[in-house]
DNA sequence: CGTAACTTTTGAAACGATTCATTGAGAGGG
DNA sequence: CCCTCTCAATGAATCGTTTCAAAAGTTACG
């Protein structure tokens, strides 16, 4: 495997010079530069990051850990970070915790020992020991989807308090009254948050009223159960609008209305909103409105706070707006 | 930050002592290794990788570079790899080059900097040059998703064809007898490879025909459109089964076939087998039967070949048989 | 007790880059 | 012609490990 040495020596120079040329070029007469770019071609020379960082101190990658690679979500994250962190002319290492603290720990094992530049995370659990361990050590970290509190850390996430408003105000606004709020289970900060925006919303509005109908998780499935139990209330005139924790409890709701025996219509005898806005929703049998999240943007704003961390700068939390996007589900008036 | 150096003061052992305790405890003994493993966890002493490297020359890592992270085959062969690979006492960096291949190019850059053990790539593109010229540097590729061909790379792969025949063997064995091949387009190899192992399959039941019905992605969208096209000939009873390249598409078929004004029904009117197993599948209106990938599987796979490779052992390229999943979309005879 | 055969530990030489004090070469001024 | 100033290039020291030949310590045996 070549290395300067052999450039240098290809060129004519120093191995002092080519590492010029490699990382202040400007500071090196443009012949020589020249010359030593034709020996880096001519050798098919590439650098070793290993030395280069070893020497230099810091690396010139990010990692990022997402509670689940799976979710578009975090996948749109993560092109942002990468999209962000390149300007800088680093890369990010991605890796997926599948919500299991134990996984976590190993990667984050990993990373400390590559001695990354920093680390986005949404973390598995509430514990921020390791982190703030790794920190010690000086890797800054930067938390997504979450909110920092105490700890010190930056944080990037998104206002699921005003998310959740927004959903319910939307269906308050096209004439529903008798809310049903799907999701759970509550312990997750986001569910609960966005449970919270939307009572916020119906509080405002007297005749209006909100139910709290609880879920084991937010997938397809559990929609779908819950979609089934929900059937006869809206038969009964007791709900007609539903604000779902997200878009896959969403798309299971409206599946198993519009397939009970006695078909339930969407949105002409329930109005129904999601949350994330993933691709899926847009393309449902009826199209789901949904909330969306900047998630490309989060992810950008996650490397500039951890560069920021790294250059020793205070912990910033910022916090961004979901946004709706209306689709058939909630169009029309009720009946 | 704290080094080997000064662990082996804290322990009063000498730098190549606490290496040894780190690779090789055995050859140390027991009471010295007791020492120093204490003197590690009382400094809170991270090891270098960089420098371990340098060192070391080979790295302990390995680089998985997939089409595209939301794909729930590529998560699973994520999956499959970083659980071989952490036997190995090797992690796994997972990279996203979204088909398209300039950003294949960057990460291989990354890659190759970073002097990983292996690649573990999809690749984007016809082009294996690049990955040509980082083997002759040291660092081997696996296919994945792919065959390997004269290139003298390993691959992992699925035998597409034999998933074909398994679809369109499937439906005639129900008693169908006019089928329809929903895919494209067809120069991906995937999609071709189904379609001539559907083919095959038609082609040694006398009575049957497969009709092709070409499609320019493989998406749900896609999928509906393709499938209002055929409702009217299913209606006619000029199709009674179809065979779709993917589930997604699958899903957007039966979604247009039973939202039609006239509806069709699945399976009564027309069977349905979809490709991939995806999550999605199972939980469709009408659960979809599928060809399912023994994805995690491919990984693990994968990684010993990138390792045999590493190693100097000559190329082999792995093919596993797909297994096919049946469920209420294709279970009854036909009307 | 001497010696051979092990086991355990040592310490210095790499690995491939970056950095920085130093040297060298020209240019300009007095 | 000497001195100073700039701009370029040099090369040795350094980063934190691993490795390995050699030293030191231990055990067994005649």
């Amino acid at each position: 495997m070549v290395s300067v040495k052999e450039v240098a020596a290809h060129a004519g120079v120093s191995v002092g010079t080519v590492s010029n040329v490699l990382n202040r070029p400007d500071q090196v007469k443009a012949e020589t530069v020249e010359r030593v770019r034709a020996a880096i071609d001519a050798l098919g020379y590439v650098p070793n990051a290993a030395a280069r960082q070893l020497r230099a101190g810091r690396s010139r990658s990010l990692a990022l850990l997402v509670l689940d690679v799976g979710n578009p979500f975090f996948t749109d994250v993560a092109r942002g970070a990468e999209a962000r962190a390149a300007r800088e002319g680093m890369s990010v290492f991605l890796a997926n915790s599948d919500d299991s603290t134990e996984r976590e720990g190993l990667h984050l094992d990993v990373f400390e020992q590559q001695r990354v530049g920093g680390v986005l995370i949404s973390p598995a659990g509430d514990d921020l020991a390791r982190l703030a361990q790794m920190r010690a050590h000086g890797i800054p970290a930067v938390l997504v989807d979450r909110e920092a509190g105490e700890s010190g850390f930056s944080s990037v996430a998104v206002d699921d308090v005003a998310g959740g408003t927004l959903a319910a105000r939307h269906l308050l606004e096209t004439g529903r009254r008798r809310l049903a709020f799907v999701g759970g289970p509550l312990r997750i900060r986001q569910v609960a948050d966005r449970f919270a925006g939307a009572s916020a919303a119906v509080a405002q509005e007297p005749a209006a009223t909100l139910r709290l109908c609880g879920a084991d998780e937010m997938s397809l499935d559990e929609g779908k159960r819950v979609g089934e139990a929900l059937a006869p209330l809206i038969r009964e005139g007791r709900i007609d609008g539903i604000v779902a924790a997200n878009d896959l409890l969403a798309i299971g709701i409206q599946r198993a209305l519009l397939f009970a025996d006695d078909p339930v219509r969407v949105p002409e005898d329930v109005a129904l909103v999601g949350y994330d806005d993933i691709a899926y929703a847009a393309s449902a049998v009826v199209p789901i409105s949904s909330i969306r999240q900047p998630s490309a943007l989060i992810g950008a704003t996650a490397v500039e706070l951890v560069l920021e961390a790294g250059e020793g700068r205070p912990a910033r939390s910022v916090v961004f707006a979901p946004e709706l996007v209306v689709r058939e589900s909630s169009a029309s008036a009720p009946a």
